[in-house]
DNA sequence: AGGCTAAACAGGGA
DNA sequence: CTCCCTGTTTAGCC
C-alpha cells in the first residue's frame, strides 16, 4: 500500500545510500515480477554503477549508467531494505536481491503484486511513460490541474486514482483527502466548480506533502525497515468513530470496486 | 430504418436488375457519404460494369468489374430506385446517382445518414469485413448462433443489435423478435439458458423470413418504389394497446439509449 | 432510426 | 490494496 509519500521518501533514501554502488550479483527469486528472462535481467545489470534514483507516482527509478534504468513498483505492498554487509550476510524475506561491490546489498520482497523492470530509454516503457504528473513535482500547478480535469467526465474519486491522470494517489490518503477537500467520492467531475476545484487542488498537495514530511505511514516501513510517523486520519479507516469537523459518524460505503470512508455531513 | 428484410430484397432486386450493366456517369450531390474524393470515386466506376448485388446485414454489396466493390448502407432511412430510361429523364431527389449505359439510372437517397463506398478487396473495407454473421445466411446455424453468444455477459437486446455479433437486425424487428422468443429485451445473455436461446434462435429466423417474405415493412419502398407487405406488429410501436396472446397491456420502456415496446407479462 | 470513436466502467488474472 | 487487458456501456458526432 506504498502511495506517494512512503515511496518519495524511499527515492530519496535511495538515492542517498545506492547512488555509485556497482551491482556485482542479481538474485531473482520470483520471475513473473521481471519484463525479461532472469539471465537477461541479470546480465543487463552486474558490474553496472547506480545513478540517480527518483519517484514519479507510485514508481521508483534508478538510472542504471550509463544508458539504462530500473523500474520498481511495488504493488499493494513491500519492503526495500537496504542492508549493510554484516545483515547482507543474512538477509531478510526477498523476493529480489541486488548484492553490491562493497558487500551491502538492497532486498525487495512484496506482499502481493511488484514490478521490478529494466529498460533502456524511458519512452519504451509504457505503463510509467503514461503516469499523469505527480502532486509533489514543481510542475503540478493549479493551471495543470485545472487543465486535466478540463473535459473528464467521470467519477471524483475515480479520476484521482487513476495514474493516467494523476499519479501517486492510491486508497489510502485519498479518504483524508477527500475529506478535507470536503468532497463525496461519487462526485462527478463535470458538477465542481471553481471552489471545489480549487480546495481539491490544495487538499491533495496538503495531505501528501504532510505525510511526507512525516516520513510516511507509521504503518510502513523506510529503506532501514523504520517505520513513518503518519498516524492519525481524519476519516479514513475511522467507521463509526465521530468525524473531527462536527461529529456526525464516519460511515464506509462501497465506491465501485473500492470502499471509502466518509463523513456524510461533511463531504458532499 | 430499413434492416434486414428491406436490404435483403433489395439487393435481390439490384442483382436482377442492374448486374450487366454499365455505370456511364456519376452524379454526386453529398459528398460526405463516400470515402474517397468524388473524382476518385467517379473515375473508379464510370465505363465499369456491374457484377453480382448481394447483402450482408443492412449493407448491400456490388462487385464492379473486374476488381472492384461498391457497398451501400442506408443508414436511418433511405431510398434506392431504379430509373427506366424515360424515368431517368426526370429523377426525384437524390444524393447520388448513377448513369447506366443504356440510359436507366439509379437514385439513392437517405434521410439521415448514408455510406457509398468504393473499394478494391473486401478485406481492407473495416465496417463490412467486421460485420457477424445475417439471420437468412445458410452458415446462420444453430451451433453458431449458440457458439456466439457463447462467453457473452452483455444484455440481450443490446448483443442483438450488434451489428459485430449478428447482423442485420435493428430496432424495428428486434420488438417482435423478443416478443416471439417471450425474453425480456433487458435480459442478461448469461442469465438465458438453453431452451430460451432455442427460442431466440427461432424467433430471429422466422420473424426475418417472415418480414422478407412479405417484401418488407409498408412503409419502406422497394426498387422499383412499391411498399412492402409486413403491416401488423405484434407488439413493436403498439404501446397502450392489448398483447395479442395475453391481452396485457404493450408498454414502451427506455432500454439503454433505444425504446423498446414490450409485454411485460409474457416477456420475462 | 445507423454507425463510428473515445471515454467510462466492470470483471478476471498476475 | 496495484496494475493490466478485455469486453461492455454510454455520449457525442457525422
Amino acid at each position: 500500500m506504498p502511495e506517494l509519500p512512503e515511496i518519495w521518501n524511499l527515492a530519496q533514501q535511495m538515492n542517498q545510500a545506492l547512488s555509485g554502488k556497482t551491482i556485482a550479483t542479481v538474485d531473482v527469486r520470483q520471475e513473473k515480477c521481471l519484463n525479461l528472462p532472469p539471465d537477461l535481467f541479470g546480465r543487463g545489470l552486474e558490474n553496472r554503477t547506480l545513478g540517480v534514483t527518483s519517484a514519479k507516482g507510485k514508481w521508483i527509478f534508478t538510472q542504471v549508467l550509463p544508458d539504462r534504468n530500473l523500474l520498481l513498483n511495488l504493488g499493494m505492498g513491500g519492503l526495500v531494505l537496504y542492508l549493510d554487509p554484516e545483515q547482507a550476510k543474512k538477509p531478510p524475506r526477498y523476493r529480489l536481491k541486488f548484492a553490491y561491490s562493497d558487500r551491502s546489498a538492497l532486498a525487495i520482497d512484496f506482499s502481493w503484486f511488484g514490478y521490478v523492470h529494466l529498460v533502456g530509454s524511458l519512452a519504451e516503457h509504457a505503463m510509467t511513460a503514461s503516469l499523469g504528473p505527480s502532486p509533489l513535482e514543481e510542475n503540478f500547478t493549479w493551471d495543470r490541474f485545472h487543465q486535466i480535469l478540463a473535459g473528464r467526465k467521470g467519477i471524483l474519486k475515480s479520476v484521482l486514482l487513476d495514474q493516467h491522470t494523476i499519479s501517486g494517489i492510491g486508497n489510502v490518503y485519498i479518504q483524508d483527502i477527500l475529506f478535507r477537500a470536503r468532497l463525496h467520492p461519487l462526485r462527478k467531475i463535470p458538477s465542481l466548480d471553481e471552489g471545489e476545484r480549487q480546495r481539491l487542488y490544495q487538499a491533495i498537495q496538503q495531505e501528501l506533502q504532510n505525510a511526507t514530511d512525516l516520513g510516511g505511514l507509521i504503518y510502513e516501513r523506510d529503506l532501514y525497515d523504520q517505520p513513518g510517523r503518519f498516524q492519525h486520519f481524519q476519516v479514513g479507516y475511522r467507521e463509526g468513530k465521530p468525524c473531527p469537523g462536527c461529529r456526525s459518524v464516519i460511515v464506509k460505503i462501497r465506491t465501485g470496486s473500492t470502499s471509502s470512508y466518509i463523513c456524510p455531513a461533511c463531504q458532499t
